[in-house]
This record gives structure tokens, C-alpha cells and sequence, in this order.
DNA sequence: CGCCATGTTGATTTCTATCAAATTGAGTGG
DNA sequence: CCACTCAATTTGATAGAAATCAACATGGCG
């Protein structure tokens, strides 16, 4: 499989390592998650053809929000955070991608957002216009794209309630029961351990908050034992507690 | 065309009165801006056949968060607020539908947001099964319906950036150049007056704020020079103001 | 072992929310 | 036409949640 793995063109070594092309579809370990979920078996073997298994260390970005979008990312492992700044250097981000999350969603040619590799981050790639050309002619696959999109939004939705209208200890909760349901979703099975691999200024940017309110309120949450706070994560210990104070 | 205006089922008269069936769609005034837009001549004929205009009094609902979703919608003229609502009664308006918005791209048989007429409004009304089964035909419509998804989505990115990281001030500098640029649009030319349609409760429940800010923060703006306040809406003074606080 | 990034804790400030009255103004009926 | 009403808005005083400013602790790693 690694057949091209060691002839990468120079600019991309250092933060992306391309793997190898293809034959890697019918495997995909989130292909039940992602969009690829909606073609066929034929198609897949196509598919294969356009991508390209890519590697982004912890920290190196995938892209940035002033550059053309050349290609687009089905995200296969690890987290990736999705910012925009602002020209004072105030950062908002919006979303956190995880395996089965599609990146470039709108197809357009330009990004309107970074998204940065908060650990080691596996995706699959493709070449933005082929994939264009080819979800045109597969409505189906179309249908797909559009559904994660709409889902998107109504995500989008949820988050603003919370931006505008939550309390600092509303947000926590909120944030931590949604990162349950994604590990969960993710593992395909339920977890104890709620891994928390960004850290305290990602969820501070995610939730609209400073870095020390974050840290306060989960200390708080923690003296109150509504969980227990481990390496790399969280632990609930109160579940009802996240659940009453938690957006829907 | 008002042919069947007097003729309507009981249960909607109250806030929805049902207007002429089709043959209005060459002459839609809101075509360009529309979903429509992607619809050519003989299709249009058929689009006619799908949609019904309708009518929604001023704070008369189109339809709520917890409705099922029989019917989508084009608007055509006034304002709608689209609103998200929490069990204690904060609120969360998401966004302002306007001449040439569409309510119920997802397609879901679900909303997960209210939609409430600030004015009186006009709106195209479609079965939103048979609307779904039309796009599944029509890859081109489906590809505009995407396209607006995530431009939308685009637009709610840069709502979570107003709501999380914004003061009260740049808040309502985005809000009202923001207003001003949608005006424009739906009017087709510059406009002098940026007419507020929406009440001040509206306005904060938009920007994550509370009713006395919202009028503090404008007579501000008031008091040194930078707006003039006129019946049913504002105009600029120093719009060079507007466009240095706002966010891009 | 010590360095530096990351996270925690404490003291204080500030912005916005909250509480509480006025004021305005559109609509109504005498 | 004018007084009256009620909702919407403005204005003022105060409170409070989170931000800011400032040390200090932790811990992974060369």
C-alpha cells in the first residue's frame, strides 16, 4: 500500500506526507460514517482512483482561510479544529472535524476558514475539481453532499444558541456531552473516557469563553464531582447533571 | 390571479390566507435572487403547477420548531425571524429570511427552528414532498439547493465569530451594515435607508444580547454622529464608521 | 534536572445583564 | 380631534458573570 509513500514531492514533506493512491476505499474504517457511505461498489473503485491517503502531524494546518481550496478532506482519524480570526488576533472556532467529517463541503474554490491538526490527523484527498466532476454527475452522491451540509447547519444552529445565550457552565456541559456523543459515534460503541485531545484555549475559542473561565468551571465541575478529571480527558461522574444543564 | 383568494379553508385564514395556484413564476420578482434561478423555461411551467403563493400576517407564525414539515418555502416579500427557543424561554433568532430565501432546504421532514413573519410576507409555498421528488430529478436544482446550503452555512461561521467574540458596539455595526447589504440586494440598488423592520427584542435575541443594550449601544451611535434614527429605521453618518468595526 | 508550554488559582476590573422607572408613540374610542 | 391605553423603547442605578491582569503550579521533554 505504501508503493508511493516515499516519493513526496519536497513542499508537502513537512506536515503532510502523501500515502498511497487508492484500493484503500473498500476498507475505509469510516466509510459508514462519511459521505463515501453513499456510493456503490463500482463507484468505489473510482473513487479510489481519485484519492490520496494523507498525513498532518499535530499542529500543522491542512489549510488556510486565505488559500485556494485545491482539494477537499475526508477526515479517516484524529481532530482538526476549524478557526476563524480575526484581524486583532481574536479567534473563533467553529467546529472540531473528526473521522467520517467531510472538509470542503461547499466545493467552492476558496476556504472561508483554517483548518489546523490538533493531534496527528489522517484524511483522504481529493483533487477539488475532480470531485466536483464527479459528484455532478452522481446525484446521489450530490443528495449525500447536501445532507451533510444541511446537518452541518442546523449544527451551526445548536452552536449559536449556545454562543448567544448559555451560561459559561451551560457551554461546559453542552460541550462535554457532545464530545461524548461523537467519541461514541466514532467508536461505535459507548465510552467512559471522554478524551479532550485540544486544549484549554481550543475549547475556550470553541465556546466563546477565556482560557481561565474554562479551566475554573471545569475545577468547579469537579469539586462539585460532577467528574473526574484523568489523563488526556474526562470522566462523568454525575451524567444527570450534564444532561439538565445541556442544550437539547 | 387572486381567483381562489376568497375561497380558503378556514384554518387558514386567520394568519394564512391562500393565494392563486401557479402562473406566476416568469413574473416572480424574486426569481434572480431564488433557488429558482436555476430552473429553466419548461421547468418553470412545472414549478408553477407544484406552488401556491401564500400570505402571513405580521407576527403570525409560517411554522414552528416542533411542526412536522409538510410544505417549504420561497420567500417573496417581508421578513421572517428564524428562531430556536429554549424550555425557559431564552431565545436564539439564527438568522432573518428575506425576498428570496428559502425555508426548508434540509428537505427533513422536521424543522428544528420556528419561523415567525416580523411584517406581513409573501411566500411561495411548495409540497415538501413532491418539491424533494422534483429535485431528485433535476441534479441542477439539487446543485443550487447545496449551493445555498452552504452559503448559508458560510454566513452561520460568521455568526458563531459576531456571537463569540464580538462586543455589543462591533455587534451592532455588523448587524446594521449587514442589513444594509441585504436591502441592497433585495432592492437591486443602493438604499439611503436601512429600514429595522424587527423590533429591539428581535435585535438582541439576534446578536446574543439583551433589549437595553441593543438601545443603549444605537443611541450611542446616535449621540456621536455616527447614524441618524428615522422612523422605521436608520441611515449612516459616518459609514466608514460601520465598515471599520464591523467584522469583514 | 531544569526549561517552557500549558493549565490553575487569585485579585480586580469591566462589560453587559438585571432591575426599575420614565418616555414615546401608534392605535382606539369617546 | 383629543384623551387614553398599552406596547415598545429609552434611560438610570445597581449587580453580577466573565474578562483581565498577575502569579504560581505542573508536567512533558530535551
Amino acid at each position: 500500500m505504501d508503493r508511493n509513500s516515499d516519493i513526496v514531492p519536497f513542499h508537502e514533506t513537512a506536515s503532510c506526507a502523501h500515502h498511497a493512491k487508492g484500493d484503500e476505499c473498500r476498507f475505509c474504517n469510516v466509510r459508514r460514517l462519511s459521505i463515501c457511505a453513499a456510493v456503490d461498489a463500482e463507484e468505489l473503485s473510482f473513487l479510489e482512483d481519485l484519492s490520496g491517503d494523507t498525513v498532518f502531524e499535530e499542529k500543522s494546518a491542512l489549510f488556510r482561510e486565505e488559500d485556494e481550496a485545491i482539494s477537499v478532506y475526508n477526515v479517516t482519524s484524529g481532530v482538526v479544529r476549524l478557526v476563524r480570526s480575526l484581524p486583532d488576533g481574536r479567534r473563533q472556532i467553529t467546529g472540531f472535524a473528526m473521522a467520517g467529517d467531510f472538509l470542503g463541503l461547499s466545493l467552492n474554490t476558496s476556504w472561508s476558514f483554517s483548518a489546523e491538526a490538533v493531534t496527528d490527523v489522517r484524511a483522504c484527498r481529493f483533487k477539488r475539481s475532480t470531485f466536483e466532476d464527479f459528484s455532478d454527475r452522481k446525484p446521489h452522491l450530490m443528495k449525500r453532499m447536501h445532507e451533510f451540509a444541511t446537518h452541518e447547519l442546523s449544527l451551526a444552529q445548536d452552536h449559536m444558541v449556545l454562543l448567544g445565550r448559555l451560561t459559561a457552565e451551560e457551554k461546559l456541559a453542552t460541550f462535554l456531552l457532545e464530545l461524548k456523543r461523537r467519541w461514541t459515534r466514532v467508536e461505535g460503541h459507548e465510552i467512559g473516557l471522554i478524551k479532550l485531545p485540544m486544549g484549554r484555549q481550543d475549547i475556550a475559542d470553541y465556546l466563546g469563553l477565556t482560557i481561565e473561565t474554562v479551566s475554573r468551571t471545569i475545577n468547579q465541575m469537579h469539586r462539585d464531582r460532577r467528574l473526574v478529571i484523568v489523563p488526556d480527558g474526562i470522566r462523568f461522574v454525575d451524567p444527570a447533571y450534564f444532561e439538565a444543564h445541556a442544550l437539547r
